[in-house]
DNA sequence: GAGGTTTTAGACTATGGGACGAAAACCTAT
DNA sequence: ATAGGTTTTCGTCCCATAGTCTAAAACCTC
């Protein structure tokens, strides 16, 4: 999945397994691994088909270019691929709010306002530039850079710029409600 | 898995899917379903035999009976058991921090301190009960039942009764950092 | 400059949850 | 029965996270 023009896009791609083939080989197979910023398998179900399919769900930032067709997340599709796409955006929902997952939709650099229009299209919802600043530079998820962005035609204050603190995967472990007393 | 005399034990059973049998049928014939109080999927993954396995990991009251051995997680088994036992532990240490999921590996009726022990033997670390039933209590997962556990041969106040007020997962919304705003 | 726009920063508040200590309710032993 | 020990329960204090709101900063065009 990625983020374009402020919706949020899914790309489905599908490969039978080779025999004696490792998961990941046919993932390389199917699909650019390498362009994603993040893969995780999903799930494992037995389509309506009734081929038994192993899940992956990749994030790619906004400019990515892969062969295949980029969908909006919510437009006619197949049953089974909507319940896909639907698990895999239940998915990342959730990662949003408590991993610094945000890496892998956003560019290297950006202000706050692009930040949050990339949540607001992964979330499905209206988002606090002014909370997510606080919350991501808190849990140190994301760090200031050097510079600014030049306002647009409109006028504003110029941005500052920003970029996340990793590229990998990583777990807020506040969402711990029984920590181990000292 | 389920808590017993104070620690965690897990039961592997495996089971060769049928042609054209579902996931769930298989599941049926590899182990009593109906006396898990939880299942969920695991992972696929290809083990070091060659062979494509999903893997579920269910949750069992103290009580359970089910036709295999129960082995103290930690112990000595092969490798590829040794991985998805840690597998299962992880995606049960953080359930049990966000979720209800308490209710699986608990009887119908216990006290706050019985709660506390299964809580330690699973999380694999200490924790305070006065912090667990308020915590508990707070988010409704937990609720009072009329009576109370008479005290042992050394004394001590009577505990009163507790229940988990549902018996299927339900996700705490809590570690959703980032809510609408209103 | 005047007025509009966008970004940034700060103050206030609500809430979840950890630490601690005291009180309650029971036991056994003297 | 009275004292001392145990377990459970309740209340208070405090801190960190995070939502809301408002004002200030920095830029634009006219």
């Amino acid at each position: 999945m990625r983020v374009h023009d402020g919706r949020l896009e899914a790309l489905l791609r599908r490969v039978a397994r080779l025999p004696g083939e490792s998961l990941a080989r046919a993932l390389e197979r199917a699909i650019e691994v390498g362009a994603l910023e993040h893969l995780e398998q999903l799930e494992t179900r037995i389509l309506r088909d009734g081929t038994l399919a192993t899940v992956y769900f990749g994030l790619a930032r906004p400019g990515t270019k892969l062969d295949g067709e980029w969908r909006a997340v919510g437009s006619r599709t197949p049953a089974d691929e909507r319940e896909l796409v639907a698990a895999a955006q239940s998915r990342l929902r959730a990662k949003l709010s408590y991993t610094n997952l945000g890496f892998a939709l956003a560019p290297e650099v950006f202000t706050i306002s692009e930040l949050r229009e990339l949540y607001v299209a992964a979330l499905g919802h209206d988002v606090s530039a002014t909370n997510l600043q606080r919350v991501l530079l808190r849990r140190g998820a994301v760090e200031r850079v050097e510079g600014h962005r030049a306002p647009g035609r409109t006028g504003g204050r110029p941005a500052a710029l920003f970029r996340f603190a990793a590229q990998r995967l990583e777990v807020t472990d506040e969402f711990a409600a029984l920590r181990p007393p000292r």
